[in-house]
DNA sequence: AGCACGCCGACT
DNA sequence: GTCGGCGTGCTC
């Protein structure tokens, strides 16, 4: 008999093996095998077990015997290979290290599995409004359900009251899925309480003991539910009952950076669907995904927002940033930040993000240039030393920088978008005496004291003003808040992005149940009559995401179709062309699939002629999931141009460019999520 | 991914 | 003369 393997390589192909006589009959699918591989000994996962007639084995000269036999029992119930086998169809990463992604942590030899101690957990109350919820987990079952709650403090009053109600069954266990690792130690603690002595946690900065003792935790079932952040839905589970994912439409639940690609949203909703236990997202304003979902039945929604007689709520105020032209912080802004802090109040200041291209605008009467084609305001894009053109970052349209303003006949052009420090210095300025603290991107991945003094000194009122990107909205507990502020909504607002108008309006949301009655929300853009805007006086989220769920799928968007975005790179522009030209050609089929599949671009995002290097990326729409793979496969699948040899003399390239230059290879991904 | 092999420049 | 950097190819 020969089984067939799956290692954790980036090879989009499996391994055939012979299995000795003993492991015949033990060895199955999602079994763990020791075997030699090249030069080395690997882990790999067995998918399929075969007789040799099965198997074309022509083009081998021998075939290795698989060394030792792991385990005597999958380590999921759940059938890992089924789901890694999606993972890689939805978002085209090879199954081998999507596998990989839920096998990476095992031990070579399983800990020993104690008796877990029987231990009822603490009968909680369900909070008002979620009792339905509550009994339909308490009940068993498979289910989904979308879970909308007001503010960050009440997760820690329901999270452990729903994780009570769906675990009474002994040996049930629950995760918790968090967007920040700050998030884990009080959601940790709370849920303590309920479950003493029997909650993990898992991140990615555990000490590599904390780790195995944790995994061996959930595995064996001592652990009787774990916190963690993204990677926590690959663990394996004796029982898992329920898998709740707070924060559901924090984008940080997307992995797009390396591969495996995927969504933890989707896989933990897959994983959960497939074990027929229960999964919860949570959000107090959900993504238009899963809020698109909860609309046509995939989620059933529960609205847990406290019912707070808030009366008039915070001050929304739009700043039309023309009207202040030369400005980084507008009169008004500038006027309410200083009496804010004057009377003892904190402010939230968020600046565009760091490294963002900026924008032009006239000194004098504050004209900004717009796309002459698609609408959104054109940004600013150095091509060399003091060169540059505008940019349309939706539509890649590119044009010369105005020599005058067509409105006024200005001479004087000034360009506005800063970051986090210029900001601060800026703030500096007009506040002397204030303290500042400050909270960006870098801060997630420096050392975690450093983040978590910067946020403390706010949270514990030592600063007055905390200067930070969007991100720093979510760590934030601010005691005297009175005062939010985004100094450029634009630089979101002109991504080109179709998610932009969803983000946006998010972290206006957001700044805004930070803070009390009498506080005041800031935004500062040239895009004023830009739809987000509209309906941001009420702050009604549902009615937000009605609307854009509406946009969705008038303009054929997510969730309405799938998205495919392949780009193309290469140091040879005709070869990329050449390529480009295949691509489409092998989507021709969607012309005449009859559904209303189609192909946007091509897009030249960087888009510079006189740089060396090439690139552009054309988007797929595609009406179902399964074309949508198609498409992947068949941009996979173009034969690759003829190599030349001779760039690869001399002194060597760089890897990017070294790559790009033998092949202008096709790169595809999947990127909508639902 | 990892690992070996092989080609070249560099150094005891 | 070897050492080692990296480009290239292979893994049942």
């Amino acid at each position: 008999m020969l089984a067939e393997i799956s290692f954790p390589i980036p090879l989009r192909r499996t391994f055939y093996y012979l299995l000795p006589e003993e492991m015949e009959l033990k060895a199955a699918p999602g079994l763990r095998v020791l075997t030699s591989f090249g030069s080395r000994q690997a882990v790999g996962v067995i998918l399929r077990v075969l007789p040799e007639k099965d198997a074309d084995l022509t083009r081998f000269k021998e075939l290795k015997s698989v060394s030792r036999l792991l385990d005597e029992n999958p380590l999921f119930p759940e059938d890992a290979p089924a789901l890694a086998g999606w993972m890689a169809r939805r978002w085209g990463s090879p199954q081998g290290l999507c596998l990989g992604a839920f096998y990476a942590h095992s031990p070579l030899e399983l800990p020993l599995i104690g008796d877990a101690p029987p231990a009822p957990p603490a009968a909680l109350q369900p909070p008002p409004g979620l009792e339905k919820l509550a009994e339909a987990l308490s009940s068993g079952g498979t289910g989904a359900y979308l879970l909308r709650l007001s503010d960050p403090e009440r997760r820690e009053l329901v999270y452990p009251a729903i994780f009570s109600a769906a675990l009474g069954q002994a040996g049930s266990q629950g995760l918790l899925v968090v967007p920040d690792l700050n998030f884990i130690p009080p959601l940790a603690a709370v849920l303590e309480t309920v479950f003493p002595g029997r909650v993990g946690v898992w991140h990615a900065r555990l000490t590599p003991k904390k780790r195995a003792e944790v995994w061996a935790g959930a595995f064996g079932g001592k652990c009787k539910v774990v916190v963690a952040t993204r990677t926590g839905v690959f663990l394996p589970f004796k029982a898992l009952r329920l898998a709740l994912l707070d924060g559901e439409h924090e984008e940080i639940y997307r992995q797009a950076e390396a591969e495996p690609y995927y969504h933890a949203r989707e896989v933990l909703l897959r994983r959960m669907s497939a074990l027929g236990g229960s999964a919860v997202l949570s959000s107090p304003c959900p993504s238009i995904e899963s809020w698109g979902a909860a609309a046509s039945g995939g989620l059933t929604l529960f609205d847990a927002r406290s019912p707070r007689p808030r009366g008039p709520g915070p001050d929304v105020r739009v700043l039309d940033m023309s009207k202040y032209p030369g400005d980084m912080i507008a009169r008004p802004l500038a006027d309410r930040l200083r009496s804010a802090v004057a009377a003892g109040g904190q402010a939230l200041v968020i600046a565009g993000r760091k490294g963002y291209a900026s924008r032009l605008f006239c000194a004098n009467c504050g004209w900004m240039p717009r796309c002459p084609d698609c609408g959104p305001g054109m940004t600013l894009l150095k091509t060399g030393p003091g060169d540059t053109v505008l940019l349309c970052r939706r539509c890649g349209k590119k044009e010369p920088k105005p020599g005058t303003c067509p409105k006024c006949g200005g001479k004087v052009f000034r360009d506005c978008g800063a970051g986090t420090q210029k900001t601060q210095e800026a703030l500096a300025k007009l506040m002397p005496s204030a303290r500042f603290a400050r909270f960006d991107g870098d801060m997630l991945r420096g050392p975690l004291k450093a983040m978590r003094s910067s946020l403390e000194s706010f949270s514990k009122g030592d600063a007055d003003v905390l200067v930070g990107t969007r991100i720093a909205l979510r760590e934030l507990g601010a005691p005297r808040l009175s005062l939010a502020a985004f100094l450029d909504a634009d630089s979101d607002l002109s991504s080109a992005d179709f998610r932009a108008s969803e983000k946006a309006f998010q972290s206006f949301y957001g700044a805004w149940r930070l803070l009390p009655a009498g506080g005041a929300l800031f935004i500062q853009t040239r895009e004023s009559g830009h739809y987000v805007f509209s309906r941001l006086a009420e702050m009604d989220y549902p009615s937000f995401a009605d609307g854009e769920l509406a946009a969705r799928r008038d303009f054929f968007y997510p969730p309405f179709c799938h998205i495919v975005k392949v780009r193309f790179a290469s140091l040879d522009h005709a070869a990329m062309a050449a390529e480009a030209a295949a691509f489409l050609r092998e989507l021709a089929f969607l012309k005449s699939s009859g559904d209303k599949s189609e192909v946007l671009g091509p897009v030249a995002p960087t888009g510079q002629e006189k740089r060396k290097f090439y690139s552009e990326y054309y988007l797929v729409k595609a009406a179902t999931e399964e074309t949508a793979a198609l498409c992947l496969e068949k941009a996979r699948a173009l034969p690759p141009p003829p190599r030349r040899k001779a760039l690869h003399r001399g002194r060597s390239l760089r890897p990017p460019l070294a790559a790009a230059a033998g092949y202008p290879r096709a790169r595809a991904r999947k990127n909508n999520t639902i």
